[in-house]
DNA sequence: CTTGACCTTCCAGTGCGCTGGAAGGTCTAG
DNA sequence: CTAGACCTTCCAGCGCACTGGAAGGTCAAG
């Protein structure tokens, strides 16, 4: 199988699994006489899992771990667990953050509406963003 | 105002400044006889602006936008106001993505609870985040 | 023989918001 | 006079996951 071949059936570009190869996500396959790569069956279900990792929101470098695991005949059972729970927390961390963005923007969103453009003198720059009698975004 | 001060006032670095200069951001200061910047009271209130207009999740790029306009001796209030609806829509949007993004978490999670290590063969790689008869995460 | 699709390597750039370092100038205190 | 704290410019790099392009090799069909 060769590159075009299997970016096609992955759904990913060539220069992409070149750059999975050059980056230790994907073995460098063997080569056809003339120096083509030429992969064997399982490449697809290597980038099939880089892709599911990748959707549960792994990063590259988390999934080469996990690859590095597995390739030196380990389960990488435990691994991916931790990395899991410590993906939950971070997500759950964000969506706080996040929240907290929205509600300031909403706070934000009614001063805009309350605003009279002509009460926006230059010194403030502008009293919605940054109002001079309050300074941080208040709730 | 030496930049050495502006920094210490403001909380950033004298190389953000510099930067925030270089991008556009802050107009170069008057300098001493001697090449120093030379700021003059608006620099923090400018710097101050910027700072509260990026917790509000604003980029430096539509900092600048709204900078321009008020340079420009416009009030930047319905620019503004428009940036706020926009980022609020956005943040809706990557909230509800994160949310979905844990909920597949979760059942990875679960499904890592119940695994086997022992059941994980090395053609599948790893069989809780990606298992041979359920290639997408599942709700 | 030529065309065109495919492949190879290597180097460099994207966006974002800085940050680091080198090499040198200036100012103040002791 | 010297130390050291500050300032100047310019260039380069971070992390992330690619992406683009140049310059050239290979292969099958027409």
């Amino acid at each position: 199988m060769r590159i075009g071949e299997l970016a096609a059936a992955s759904g990913l570009t060539t220069k992409t699994i070149r750059f999975y190869e050059q980056t230790g996500l994907m073995p460098g396959p063997p080569r056809t006489p003339s120096g083509y790569r030429d992969y064997p069956e399982q490449a697809k279900a290597r980038l099939d899992f880089i892709r599911d990792a990748q959707g549960a929101g792994l990063s590259l470098a988390e999934i080469r771990s996990v690859l590095a695991l597995r390739d030196g005949g380990q389960a990488p059972c435990a691994h991916v667990t931790a990395l899991i729970d410590q993906h939950l927390a971070d997500i759950e961390c964000r969506l706080a953050e996040l929240t907290v963005t929205r509600e300031a923007l909403r706070g934000l969103a009614r001063r805009a509406a309350a605003t009279d453009p002509a009460a926006c003198t230059e010194d403030e720059i502008c009293t919605i963003l940054a109002p001079a009698d309050d300074p941080k975004v208040d709730r």
